[in-house]
DNA sequence: TGATGTGAAAGCGTTCACAGCG
DNA sequence: CGCTGTGAACGCTTTCACATCA
């Protein structure tokens, strides 16, 4: 049933699952059995029929599951059928990456407004986009009918930011800074995403590596 | 003991204390008990106490944990008390980016080359480092002594890069690529980031939301 | 007293295994 | 026959609760 709370393991699977699907749709294949999704992605066959079964999916005995049906539930989910007003907080290295990144505005999400602290940048534009100072945050947020938060300023700043953003009608946040927010209100979503930390990580994995066989 | 496993959610907190504990230092706090910690990142005080175990690292009754042998401790886990080589392949946006990236190239990380299919920007210096033809990987990575990869190139490229990789001294690998790698051989450690996926998945907690109180 | 360290219990998520269906 | 859907078993994490120690 669709109805349901989803897992958060399963939330992040999900975002493969419509990743890999929507590749195998492009080539061509209409159905494809758990097994061989499982293998593509790295998760045994049951684990994908659990997922499936979660997201309110079904499948056919002898069969598989459906590709174009699974895509279509899957955007619904990720409401991707419709259009995400995205703005963009700090255009520093990153932001400015972002705001150019290939496929991240092909999936609903529209980049609709740019911050940042710097009088040099302010008033130009990049991707399209106007740069405009973060005393005018809240007012542009509004107009613009941002949902979405990109933030990526410097450790310093993003707290308070956070919070500034927490009072808008903004409903998410997806934090590239290097600090942990805490959602202060009700109905704010947080993703955290850090580079550095994801490359310390991978130290880490590759120093306490299994002296596999 | 040192000389544990450490369990992956374990190993994911990691790099958040390291960088909270980082910070905290350069605050002069010495020490800190268990439950401001855990407060400061949003894990129970239980579960900070449990990680620190599993990490090696020991607290006093009544006082709590000491900031600078925690960092110390957490930094010989992640490697971090030496230097790694590390290559850049596809130098697109987020490549770019991430070689101009603060912070990534100062916890002990230094970038020695990259790469590239453009034959427009071959030859050329990103960050003040030298970008070759992809056709000189193998060799450049051996030359270099590249012993971590960050692939940041088009999806149809990524699998055989990797390959490629794979079969050098190369011993882990950091993907923006949207596609999932699997380890071919043994000893070859891989972390997958996608922000297109992130994005994602933040946009599904929001349709997905508690209707909370 | 204030905080650690840790058995024991609880909670989750994954895997197993197999009945059931196209 | 091939593959789904799922109860039950399993194993891994987290939380609880409290003896212990500076």
């Amino acid at each position: 049933m669709p109805g349901n709370r989803i897992a958060k393991p399963t939330e992040r699977r999900a975002g493969l699952y419509l990743r890999e699907l929507q590749m195998l749709q492009r080539q061509g294949v209409e159905t494809i059995p758990s097994s061989t999704l499982g293998a593509i992605l790295g998760f045994s066959d049951a684990q994908v029929r659990r997922d499936m079964a979660e997201l309110g999916m079904a499948g056919k005995p002898g069969r598989g599951y459906q590709v174009a049906a699974m895509v279509e539930t899957l955007q619904t989910r990720f409401g991707i059928d419709r259009t995400w007003m995205v703005s963009i907080i700090g255009v520093g290295n990153l932001g400015r990456a972002l705001a150019g990144h290939q496929g991240f505005w092909r999936q609903g999400f529209r980049c609709v407004a740019a911050f940042d602290r710097d009088p040099s940048v302010i008033g130009s534009k990049i991707s399209g986009v106007r740069i405009h100072g973060i005393d005018q945050l809240e007012e542009i947020l509004k107009k613009t009918g941002t949902e979405l938060a990109i933030l990526a300023v410097p450790a310093g700043e993003a707290t308070s930011i956070a919070d500034r953003i927490a009072k808008t009608q903004v409903s998410g946040i997806l934090n590239f800074s290097p600090v942990t927010l805490h959602p202060t209100r009700g109905g704010l979503e947080i993703v955290q995403v850090d580079v550095s930390l994801e490359m310390q990580r991978l130290a880490f994995a590759v120093v306490n590596a299994s002296p596999n066989r």
